[in-house]
DNA sequence: CTTTGTGCAAAGGCTTTGCATGCTT
DNA sequence: AAGCATGCAAAGCCTTTGCACAAAG
């Protein structure tokens, strides 16, 4: 069910390919595509776009990256998770917390076996305002 | 906060935002603009895309539709529905079962509080194969 | 040497915007 | 009658793809 029967064949090892992992490798937060190739250039370590969106994909194919949607409609990516998680976003200030319970993943696997689903997959995301964005906005 | 300071105000009650609003109201899933946009012409309530988008757009605005991005980079869009339940979504045939349990939402209350969010909502997706699509391909 | 990755530019898909017309108020 | 909403088409953005060249194994 989980068993990736498709394992993608390695990459070669190339400078744009080290230099965008690298990069991912520091930040930590979600980045979009062209946040990235940005980045990039300003360091020095110039990559073509087509090449940055290449590269991030086959990323996320080997499982090495977690991608998410922004509101805007940009892909945004993260040097992996091996674990399993959530996120609980601010949705003033954009903070992002990392939350993971195996409550939750038990109980997505219990009601997709209840229905008769196989190959349980699901995607979360909690909103909510922080504490620094509650503070009192009047006096 | 959740104070809405700037409420907008009303829109003027046309055929076509009132085609999208009884539309969104039949559906119970989240919908992608241009898939509302082909549901209404082949309903006969002909609307251009570009309104669909405004209609959409000032709906969200006003509060009376979720939004969601697709992983594709597709908004997905539901009015805000009155019970809150998640999607059991197959993703071979399509075919979405509503599911709803109490200790998901109490986790996601649960969890933000200690991360002192508050105002707090979720988004949950669970996807699989349904049995039908499950049986063996071959023979 | 062969195969795979890179760059550039063009193409694609979703969404937004400008402007004249029609409908709501 | 006045003003906002609609339609159409053009423009914008992010992302993907085609093709020739360069680099990795």
């Amino acid at each position: 069910m989980s068993s990736p029967d498709t394992v993608p064949p390695a990459r070669r090892q190339t400078r744009q390919r080290t230099a965008v992992l690298e990069l991912l490798d520091e930040l930590d937060g979600f980045r979009s595509a062209q946040d990235l190739h940005s980045l990039l250039r300003e360091r020095g370590d110039s990559v073509g776009l087509a090449t940055v969106y290449r590269t991030l994909q086959s990323l996320v194919d080997e499982g090495r990256l977690d991608v998410l949607r922004s509101p805007d409609g940009e892909a945004a990516y993260r040097s992996c998770s091996p674990s399993h998680h959530h996120h609980l976003v601010c949705r003033s200030c954009g903070r992002t917390v990392e939350v993971s319970d195996p409550p939750v993943e038990r109980w997505a696997a219990r009601i997709a076996a209840e229905h008769g689903f196989a190959d349980v997959q699901h995607e979360l995301e909690v909103f909510g305002t922080c504490g620094s964005c509650a503070a009192p906005p009047g006096r």
